[in-house]
RNA sequence: CCAGUCGGCCGGGCGGCCGCUCCGGGUCUCGAAAGAGGCGCGGGGAGGAAAGUCCGGGCUCCACGGAAAGACGGUGCCGGAUAACGCCCGGCGAGGGCGACCUCAGGGACAGUGCCACAGAAAACAGACCGCCUCGGUCCGGACGGCGUUCGCGUCGUCCCGUCCGCAAGGGUGGAAGCGGUGGCCGCAAGGGCAUCGGUUCGAUCGAGGUCAGGGUGAAAAGGUGGGGUAAGAGCCCACCGCGGACCCGGCAACGGGGACGGCACGGCAAACCCCACCGGGAGCAAGACCGAAUAGGGGCGGCGCGGGCUCGAAAGAGUUCCGGUCUUUUCCGGACCAGUCGCCCGGGUUGGUUGCGCGAGGCGUCCAGCAAUGGGCGUCCCAGACGAAUGGCCGCCACGUGGGGGAAACCCCGCCAUACAGAACCCGGCUUACAGGCCGACUGGCCCU
RNA sequence: UGGGGCGUCGCCAAGUGGUAAGGCAGGGGAUUUUGAUUCCCCCAUCCGCAGGUUCGAAUCCUGCCGCCCCAU
């Protein structure tokens, strides 16, 4: 699964639909390309603790996305995943069933993507179409 | 053996499966090439503090004619060492500890300014005040009335006067005790008591002088203690201690030792301003350099073309500079240019990429110089380079610690989600701070044994 | 990466070498039939922490800890 890196990818899914677990919370969107393979970002902030805390949490997130991602991945589907404290202690097994529940839900919550990308994206255009439309226009308006 | 001081070091090990990143070479695909991507192979991959960002340097850019002064900031015993330092090493001084050893921003207070609350007579230099001592002056009442009387006077009240305290209102006070002479009173006498004069001692007060011994204070008060001495006292004199100190000796120096002599004069604070000496140009790898698509816009050159009006002409078109804008500093005159399109070139800039970016004040070993910090020689090694940021996930065995159980012991079994502090971001030298557990060496004090 | 500021009672805060103002809150009391108001009294000595200078430190110096802000 590839890394999402650029803050406007952030920014845009934080608008997307959530779901909390002990360990972290999964945000979910649409991604402009609905073709595009999954992608993921993470996100450790410096209030759970130092960085070697930081470092690990995120660690553990992304070894658990790696093992399961056969599971986890739907075309067209941007995720973040905001580490928590517990995901330090929580043990491993757990951690990636927690992963799985995660993704199933806020898949179910998504809108169906593909073909009718067109129409579901402008009908509900304030909800997870809404943030993406900056990044698609990007192009088109500082190009 | 117990207690302690100092210095140095480690900070888990081995292995399996699945991953990440960098490098090397192999192979396959795409491509004309440059190169891009895939697959598998081999190798490298966090620290002693990577941390805090408190100092110092390298490196890069900017500024500057060379510097220096001023301002500002920093440092501050002496010497050494270093690329440099506020770090380090050695020494000195002061303080602490029985000791090993530890702590100290530790130059200048006769360049100047300032501060020293409260208390205290006084807070910085020399006195004032209280006190002590010597000398000198003054020490006194008057009028009226009441009462008592030994008829000398005593006492009380009012007024006046003197004097002291007090801003004033007001308050206090009007010497005491001996000695001698004279006068008069009482008493038979011894004697008593009164007035006055002289003089003595004490006291009060004023003035002049001596003095700093003393003055409950305070962090700090005139060198301390003892003796002599004096009117009272005082380094006034003496002894010891303390202080200053020409000069001599040792030391590169800080400083140490001795010390004629001075006779105590010189308080503390500069982490108060300050003075003196020395150091410092500014910014920071997001420094800096290079490449640079599409789109929009800018500039330059060249080609073609020229908005409205007017004149000529049948028209095509030609002419005119009348009208618009820009420039020629402004106004007038004059002049030049522009309007649209095509091509080429240039620079800026958004997003992005490459580089800086891993051979270094480098690590390890050894020898030499030096007390040491450190320096030098030789040999050997190449040892992280990420950028929403790699070094991870899950296990097995072992080591060590700790708790429980078994055993005579060696040891065995089980448990601890036991194993700290903590993650490179241009690099290096220090400092500071955090840290489970452990190892090594040197030394000190005490007890015991030989 | 560079720069600046703050930390004093539960809260807001003054004090910048001489022993910590004030307000709100809280507690006790008085006034009142009761309550409100008003009045009186009480409430920090570990001034973020640790050292140092000084006779004396919240204040001056050094080193830490925490928080906030600014520039890029």
């Amino acid at each position: 699964m590839d890394r999402l890196k650029k803050r406007a990818e952030f920014l845009a899914v934080a608008r997307g639909v959530r779901s909390p677990r002990h360990a972290f919370v999964l945000q979910a969107a649409l991604a402009p390309d609905p073709a595009a393979a999954p992608r993921c970002g993470f996100t450790v902030t410096k209030k759970v603790g130092n960085a070697v805390v930081r470092n690990r949490i995120r660690r553990r997130l992304r070894e658990a996305v790696r093992l399961q991602s056969d599971a986890l991945g739907r075309a067209g589907c941007d995720h973040v995943l905001i580490g928590r404290r517990e995901a330090l202690s929580q043990p491993f097994a757990t951690l990636a069933a927690d992963l799985v529940s995660a993704f199933r839900q806020a898949h179910k919550r998504l809108p169906a993507p593909p073909s009718t990308v067109g129409a579901s994206l402008r009908v509900d255009g304030p909800d997870p179409a809404a943030p993406r439309h900056p990044r698609g226009e990007t192009p088109g308006r500082t190009r």
